[in-house]
DNA sequence: TTTTTTGGTTGACGTGGGTCAACGGGTGTG
DNA sequence: CACACCCGTTGACCCACGTCAACCAAAAAA
């Protein structure tokens, strides 16, 4: 059973602050002088964690904030009635979760801890409020949300027109490339979900996951454990994904 | 060849005005009040006519506006290198085209009239500006952008685990209720795209489109010929979507 | 520690949808 | 008005991925 208060116990009396967090770079804040850093720190609410596999929000939930993630990560997923479920994205630190809710005003999709993770509760009437004053705040949450598009396209690209083995290395190479943002290895890292996890965001079945893992392995183009990621041959992944015979 | 002029002769010298503008409760304008209205009259910069298979825009161009559509449909696209096409969108009038662009400053895919169509154009520094203004537009622009979000998680559901004639059923019935939203018929109307894009966009190839079009056809759901489709059994289409046996 | 549960791997087999090919009707063009 | 091309349909065949099942390792619980 999962809690499922609004207030939850969890919620940190901490104050957060833009000003002093090395996300920045990462984060919504990005792009922003320092004398409108100072501003948003008014705007960021109380930090909440969230524990491994509990929601930070659940599909149909009335909106009323957008997070910001400090630490740890999250899936997002949408279900169907028959229990079918879409994994819709991965979320690490710095990026934004519950954009989707703003249209309706409740959430459309639910928002998954993968680990203990903490978030930053952004008010959305303080920053529809704030965006009106604070002159790049308004253009920075728009790219935000701009960059949510189009990475949902590559993702579209990714379900439509790419073969089960295509999929998986982008996936890794898109991984790769979001630790390396972080700061970590480009080459090696633990992935924090589950092959089924994968499965359902690249639109296949667990097996077929873990199979494409070993044939990358086989093949010297990974070294897998687990959750273990190494990257042995980058480049060739990456030509995997182009110029693949037979593509559908 | 296509012409690819950023000021090409189509440009149409008359200015728009949204408060004249029959579309209002489907585009952007939507919720704002009358004096509002009148504000964004200002905004919206001159027409522009597209002719049927002709770009609004494409990747890689800068990006400078939004476009609001008057007339008219389109088709959104990304390529890969290896000449593959993935079709992540449908819009007809009243939406908004051009969001992709915002994060990078460059239109991240291609924006193809299905028909010759007319679109409004909004200036990007533009609208940036009277947000901080006009007190509702802020709100609605960022409802836009939610529900494109909104929309494309939707499209992954599709994609990543649903088989083939849930997908034309879920698209059949999307294109009713949008057609109806704009005061057609929602048992009737006539396609725009080719049995190509549809496959396209729900990651099927034609010939499997054209076959569930056929399958339909036999259990008596549709009535099809070439572009023009009657929904003759909405209900049973819906009860599709949901509780397929085997379901991916 | 031992036990239980969950997650991952692998094999054998089945099938939904892709591929290839032929054909016919619509539609836009010269 | 006639030609050409594009679009849609249908059939035969094939293969990538799904399904089902057995098994093992790791992690969590007891």
């Amino acid at each position: 059973m999962q809690m499922r208060a609004t207030v939850p116990i969890t919620v940190s009396g901490l104050k957060s602050a833009c000003s002093q967090c090395n996300l920045v770079e990462l984060c919504l804040p990005f792009g922003l002088s320092n004398r409108e850093l100072n501003r948003l720190d008014e705007l960021v609410g109380a930090r909440r964690k969230i524990k491994r596999q509990h929601n930070l929000y659940h599909a149909g939930d009335p909106f009323e904030a957008i997070y910001a993630i400090r630490a740890g990560s999250f899936k997002t997923d949408v279900l169907l009635e028959d229990g079918r479920e879409q994994v819709t994205g991965f979320q690490m630190t710095g990026e934004i979760l519950g954009l989707d809710g703003i249209s309706t005003e409740i959430h459309s999709c639910n928002a998954v801890a993968l680990e203990d993770s903490e978030v930053c509760v952004i008010p959305y009437d303080k920053l529809e409020q704030m965006s009106h004053e604070v002159e790049g705040l308004q253009l920075q949450f728009h790219k935000v949300m701009s960059r949510e598009i189009v990475r949902d396209h590559g993702v579209m690209m990714l379900l439509g027109s790419m073969r089960a083995e295509e999929r998986l290395a982008a996936f890794l190479l898109n991984m790769s490339q979001r630790f390396t943002a972080r700061g970590f290895s480009a080459q090696e890292f633990n992935l924090r979900m589950t092959r089924e996890e994968i499965g359902s965001y690249l639109g296949l079945k667990l097996e077929t996951v873990s199979r494409a893992f070993s044939r990358f392995q086989d093949e010297g183009l990974i070294a897998v454990q687990q959750k273990h990621v190494r990257l042995l041959e980058p480049a060739r992944l990456k030509s995997l994904i182009q110029h693949q015979p037979g593509a559908r």
